[in-house]
RNA sequence: GCGGGCGUAGCCGAACUGGUAUAGGCGCCAGAUUUAGGAUCUGGUCGGCGCAAGCCGGUGGGGGUUCGAGUCCCUCCGCCCGCACCA
């Protein structure tokens, strides 16, 4: 009887349906494990990039049940966002139609795989029932002061009228990706979250086991860096100055220059008659250059002198004063000083406009000489007035300990990291529940009226500016404090903000008297494993952390991290070895794949390619071999159950050893998600049952075969169900049989090849037992007349034993 | 430019803390079965020399440490991924 995928797999898929044995229930005794995979945005089509993700973490979870553990494991759909609002604008759909006929279609997709997903906790974020908490949240981070509304630059597309988010900038000419007009920066009032309040917590990494490369994306992303903030004062200008941050306080005696941003708030007022036109032509070359343009390294340093002249607080030497625009208004205090000695840019842009190269900190060695290149490294300070002979790290300190005791400076912190801007002028999102009055000011929508329902009767313009903002029913409202007209804040929030805490909501979706239900957060929480993509290393995971310690201290949840572990798969690529993309059309479609051979093949497949980590393209040439796999354990189970060879004895100590040393392998891989040589080890194994099949007795061989399909069950559950079930009359459902347990005396051959070298080269190789003692392996090894050979007479100096590997014989002369 | 990762048969990839390089699969070759093809099964498959036993070479290149290096160190080459004037 051959194996028929397709009408295995929809049997046992609705058999497990209807028992319900997926969901998990709060009250179980077992251990919880929470895992989590990054949920899906709705884009239509599920691909084979969605499978590589899921189906190895649906094996997580189907082995950790069946090691005991009460597992969680839920699906949603991240559910706003651009996409589904493109497509109401460019074909008249309604995002929320799109968004669910999307849904409907993946779940049916989704539900191919046979993953052990806990549908009755599916999330959909775009349902009110879910974004509601969006605005909760967002009304309890005002409370305490982590939401504001400040002025800050956006993307703005001038054609289309609206602000673009980040992802809407394409190109390196940033240009709007709709109509291909070059953006440009407008300030606008938005709201932010204070993420930078979090910047230091964030850095500490103790309490989670995540990848190693995250870890830095983060700490960079974030980039704390400590040095002094002073004031530098101007020369003839009673009462005017500066501030600036370096990291280098020990370096200050060497400053030649100072620099402002070009935009820096002074620059009109400091800038001196004759040199006024040469700066504002500067100042506007500047602002129309994308912030791409200007930071690049291929460009050349520029810069113009203002006419006004800097005094070093610590040496009262002039300097003069320059615009350039490598000084960002957005960093530190958006002014430096120039110190061309000690710093790289600095250095350049003293080159180019012939400005002196003091050196104050001597490198070892020194010899007075002018420098090739800056010297960024510590040493002794030269130079320095009162600081010289000073080992620079001590000079540093007192510096900036002389600085503080004059009142001009102080010790400080910069981040790289700005708070998160999470307003978007877009429908398709959480709107932000705050409310705009002429008597009351900016007034948040009480928590009783929440929440606020986004309007389903829009109008999308072809101009792609939000339909809430001429929505009138949206837009008016009795102001909540005097009751006057006012009216609604018309941006939604960031997809992100959805994302920062869905797993939280997953614990009991249809909770309404809170983001998710106290007692299953206390059963469930935190996350145990959590997987994804590793592209959302600097946004996703870094604002889902930001959240949970928010929720910590509003007294949401005991503990400080969301997710225990993490593991980042790889990305499986377009054939072309390209990222697929509708555009490109080289989207792989599972469907096709799992109608020909089965769920089971295409899910085993894609985890015996390569390492979860390392994705790559897609190739579909090797399927095959695992469509033949599955036909061997096929036969190899099905035939068993009829009748058996006469038994013999002879090989049952070695089937024995590949019962219990399979079960280690396939252990121990599946602990490191190690999913290819899992697969490989059960390949052996099925090769080596297939040999012993006809020797086999039949206790044994029952026992082996079992073994076969409870450790492939939960790579390939439909087939491994089918054989256990039907073929080999076991108890339903496989997914609930203990995990295999080995036995390690069993688990160790018998055995063993011992490599026989000599001076390091190989010379032969011998079975003997595996306890060998080194020191008869020793003298095997000097008996054997391969090793005699290869000696030729010379003299022995040395004989390394590696126990249960090979003998070394090192030979002199 | 800085930081990180990687480089193993024709292809995807194994190789624990240095200890038989190439497990497992794809592909290919041969054989069995078959009217034939397909499917299936069995065997072979890193290169060179050799009838063979075997010998020699071999993990991007070069050098080093070691009894022994795919693994450790130095250096160069190539590919990938981050960050990119953060003061």
């Amino acid at each position: 009887m051959k194996y028929d995928a397709s009408a295995v797999e929809a049997r046992w898929q609705a058999r497990w349906e209807a028992d319900g044995i997926n969901h998990a229930r709060d009250g179980d005794p077992r251990p919880k494990f929470f895992l989590l995979t990054m949920y899906p945005y709705p884009s239509g089509d599920l691909h084979v990039g969605h499978w590589y993700a899921m189906a190895p973490s649906d094996a997580v979870a189907r082995f950790k049940r069946r090691c005991g553990y009460n597992v969680m494991f839920p699906i949603g759909f991240d559910a706003f966002g651009l996409p589904a609002e493109n497509a109401a604008i460019e074909h008249g759909i309604h995002p929320y139609t799109w968004t669910m006929e999307n849904i409907a279609r993946m779940r049916r997709q989704l539900r191919s795989m046979g993953a052990m997903w806990d549908w009755p906790r599916e999330i959909v974020t775009c349902d009110p029932e879910y974004y509601t908490w969006n605005q909760w949240f967002f009304l309890k981070m005002y409370d305490c002061g982590l939401a504001y509304r400040a002025l800050a630059p956006v993307d703005w597309c001038p054609k289309d009228n609206t602000t673009l988010a980040r992802e809407q900038v394409v190109g390196d000419e940033r240009v709007c990706e709709r109509c291909g007009t070059p953006v440009i920066k407008k300030n606008l009032e938005q709201w932010f979250l204070k993420i930078t309040a979090y910047a230091d917590e964030l850095l500490d990494f103790s309490q989670i086991e995540w990848p190693e490369r995250v870890r830095t994306l983060q700490t960079n992303w974030i980039g704390r860096s400590q040095g002094v903030e002073f004031e530098v004062p101007v020369r003839d200008r009673p009462g005017a100055r500066f501030r600036v941050f370096t990291t280098r306080p020990d370096t200050v005696y060497g400053m030649t220059f100072c620099v402002l941003a070009p935009e820096h708030p002074l620059v009109d007022e400091l800038t001196t008659v004759e040199r006024r036109g040469e700066v504002d032509a500067y100042k506007f070359k500047a602002a129309r250059a994308s912030d791409i343009e200007r930071l690049s390294t291929e460009k050349e340093r520029d810069g113009v002198f203002i006419g006004a002249y800097a005094i070093n607080p610590m040496n009262q030497a002039p300097v003069p004063i320059y615009i350039a625009d490598y000084v960002l208004l957005t960093y530190g205090t958006g002014a430096i000083m120039g110190v061309p000695a000690h710093d790289a840019r600095d250095f350049d842009f003293a080159r180019k406009y012939a400005l002196p190269i003091p050196v104050v900190i001597a490198p070892p060695g020194w010899d007075g000489a002018p420098l090739e290149h800056a010297y960024l490294d510590e040493g002794t300070m030269v130079n320095s007035g009162p600081f010289d002979g000073l080992p620079s790290p001590v000079g540093w300190q007192r510096i900036a300990d002389e600085m503080v005791r004059r009142g001009i400076g102080e010790r400080r912190v910069n981040y790289r990291l700005h708070d998160w801007l999470i307003s978007r002028q877009r429908y398709w999102g959480t709107p932000i529940p705050m409310i705009y009055c002429d008597a009351c000011g900016v007034v948040p929508v009480p928590y009783q009226d929440l929440p606020v329902l986004l309007p389903h009767d829009a109008e999308f313009r072809p101009t792609g500016e939000s339909p809430l903002r001429y929505h009138e029913g949206f837009l008016n409202v009795a102001c909540p404090r005097c009751g006057a007209a006012a009216r609604r804040e018309t941006d939604t929030m960031d997809t992100f903000v959805d994302s920062s805490w869905y797993q939280y909501r997953y614990l009991s979706p249809r909770h309404t008297d809170g983001p998710f239900d106290p007692a299953a957060g206390r059963h469930w929480l935190p996350v145990d494993q959590y997987t994804g993509g590793v592209e959302h290393a600097v946004m996703h995971l870094l604002y889902t952390r930001f959240w949970t310690k928010v929720m910590r201290d509003l007294g949401l949840v005991g503990f400080d991290e969301p997710m225990t572990r993490l593991f980042n798969q790889g990305i499986i690529l377009g054939p072309d070895g390209n990222r697929m993309s509708k555009s490109r059309g080289n989207v792989v479609s599972p469907d096709e794949f799992v109608r020909k051979y089965g769920a089971d093949t295409l899910r085993g497949y894609l985890m015996f390619i390569g390492p979860w980590a390392e994705g790559g393209p897609w190739n579909s040439r090797g399927i095959e071999g695992i469509a033949r796999f599955l036909a061997r354990v096929w036969a190899l189970v099905t035939e068993a159950a009829k009748a058996r060879a006469p038994e013999t004895a002879a090989s049952e100590r070695e089937l024995e050893y590949w019962v219990h040393h399979t079960i280690r392998r396939v252990t121990d891989d599946m602990e490191g998600f190690r999913w290819n040589t899992a697969i490989a080890a059960l390949m052996e194994y099925t090769n080596v049952l297939q040999r012993a099949r006809a020797t086999a007795p039949a206790p044994l061989w029952n026992e082996a075969v079992r073994t076969l399909v409870l450790l492939l069950a939960p790579l390939c559950p439909h087939v491994a169900e089918e054989l256990w079930v039907e073929h080999l009359g076991q108890p339903y459902s496989v997914h609930d049989q203990p995990w295999p347990q080995y036995d390690p005396q069993k688990a160790t051959a018998e055995r063993i090849t011992l490599v026989l070298q000599v001076n390091g080269r190989v010379r032969d190789r011998v079975e003997v037992e595996a306890g060998i003692t080194d020191a008869l392996a020793r003298e095997v090894a000097l008996a054997n007349p391969k090793v005699r050979q290869y000696l030729n007479g010379r003299t022995v100096a040395d004989v390394i034993v590696v126990p249960g590997r090979l003998v070394n014989v090192v030979a002199r002369g």
